[in-house]
Formats: C-alpha cells, sequence, structure tokens
DNA sequence: CAGTTATATGCCTTGACAGGCATATAACTG
DNA sequence: CAGTTATATGCCTGTCAAGGCATATAACTG
C-alpha cells in the first residue's frame, strides 16, 4: 500500500491505469488516450513503474506498458476492514449504496 | 471518489480513520492517538470532513467525530473493474494473493 | 466575570510535485 | 553514417499542502 494511494491521487495516472485495462499499449498510444505531453506521460509512467503498478516491455523502438494489478489488491486487502464497517451498519447505507455513483 | 484519494494519500489521516474505526472519539483523544499536534490533528479532521470522511458531533466543550465509510464504498467501487482484471487472470497471481501482505 | 479546557483558524515557511520545454538516449531506416 | 522516430531525463517554475506556532473561539468552572 503506503504510497500507492499517493500515486493514484493523481488524475492522470489513473487515466492511464484505466487505459491499460484493455490491454498493453506502447507510451505513444497512451499520449493519445490521455491526452497529455509524451514527456509529462513518461513521468507518470515512470511513478506508475516505481510502485508497480505498470510493467514496461521493450518491443523494438517501443516500451508496451502493461497493468499489474498486485498493489491494487493490496489496496483492497487495506479497505477490508472498512467494509465491514458499512457492510455491518446497512442502515439506511443500504440505500445509498445503490444510488449508482460509481465512477469519480 | 476524486479527492478522496488526495486526502486517503496523508498517512496520519489514515491513522485518524483506523482510529475512528473503533468508535466515536473527540480530538483530544485522536491527538493522542495519532501523536501529532492538536492544530495539526483538528486540520487532518477539517480535511476528512470536506470529503465526508468523517462526521463532528458537538458534546459540550468537545467535538466527536466519527467515521464515515460513504466515500469509502465510492473508492471500493471504483476498485471494481480493476477487481475483474485480478480475478481473472489468477495465474500465479493466487499465489501471490495469499502471501498475506494486508496492511500499509 | 476570570480562569481554564477543548478545538479551530490564521499566518508563515518549507518541501514536494506537476507540468512545460529542451535535450539526451536509443532503435530503426535509408 | 545521417536522419528520423520513440521514449526518457534534466532543468526551471508555479502551485499547493503539511506542519509549526500563535491566537481566536467557545464551553465549562469556580
Amino acid at each position: 500500500m503506503v504510497d500507492v494511494l499517493e500515486v493514484l491521487a493523481e488524475p492522470r495516472r489513473r487515466r492511464i491505469l484505466d487505459a491499460l485495462r484493455q490491454g498493453e499499449l506502447s507510451v505513444g498510444a497512451l499520449v493519445e488516450e490521455v491526452g497529455s505531453s509524451q514527456p509529462l506521460v513518461s513521468k507518470h509512467l515512470r511513478v506508475l513503474r516505481e510502485v508497480s503498478l505498470v510493467d514496461v516491455r521493450v518491443d523494438g523502438q517501443r516500451r508496451v506498458y502493461r497493468l499489474r494489478p498486485e498493489p491494487l489488491v493490496e489496496l483492497d486487502a487495506w479497505l477490508e476492514p472498512y467494509r465491514q464497517l458499512w457492510r455491518t451498519s446497512l442502515d439506511r447505507l443500504e440505500a445509498h449504496l445503490s444510488e449508482g455513483k460509481p465512477d469519480a
């Protein structure tokens, strides 16, 4: 966990992860996806790499990035005790849950 | 979601939330729990309030804070599509999962 | 009301990070 | 090798938030 949350706090990095959910992508492809400058995307990718949220593979001239879910698994685990809470106290919370505000 | 991640990125704020999982606590009690200065704790509480992660109740001279899990529910929802990923590709990942690195 | 406890706020400094731009590095092409 | 494409890095700047310290606010006590 630890700094994974900090890394995820950056919206463009989340965009990158979202894009990578569909499969591997080169840096160029990601630049198009998230609409940022190439250097910026590269920097974000570096940060994502440092916390093992992504993985690189060299493919000739390109670097192909891939999502690595492990840190998210840990985040999921961190969430667990809290999950217990809202499952316990599903007072009028249950109603709130089905209101459907899933995305950010 | 949105800035909830940013709020959670701060370790002391997570400490506060952890403490509140056991039940309501006054500011003074939280100061003892997390070992920060009172002004700092109050500021963190303000941030937590702003994203509805906590709730205040006035009790005479004290302010009693309570955890509000709703934003975490949304975080949980945000995680969902990723969860699909690691559930799908439980190649050697399953092994990794049971290695037990749950906390941060 | 004066004093004290509990909490919040304001100001200030410092450090970190995002983002822009230029440039380095590396592979591929003729 | 010269040129081009793909990606990473370095430097610089602005912004913003954490944290410290002092102080304001509010309730409680005698």
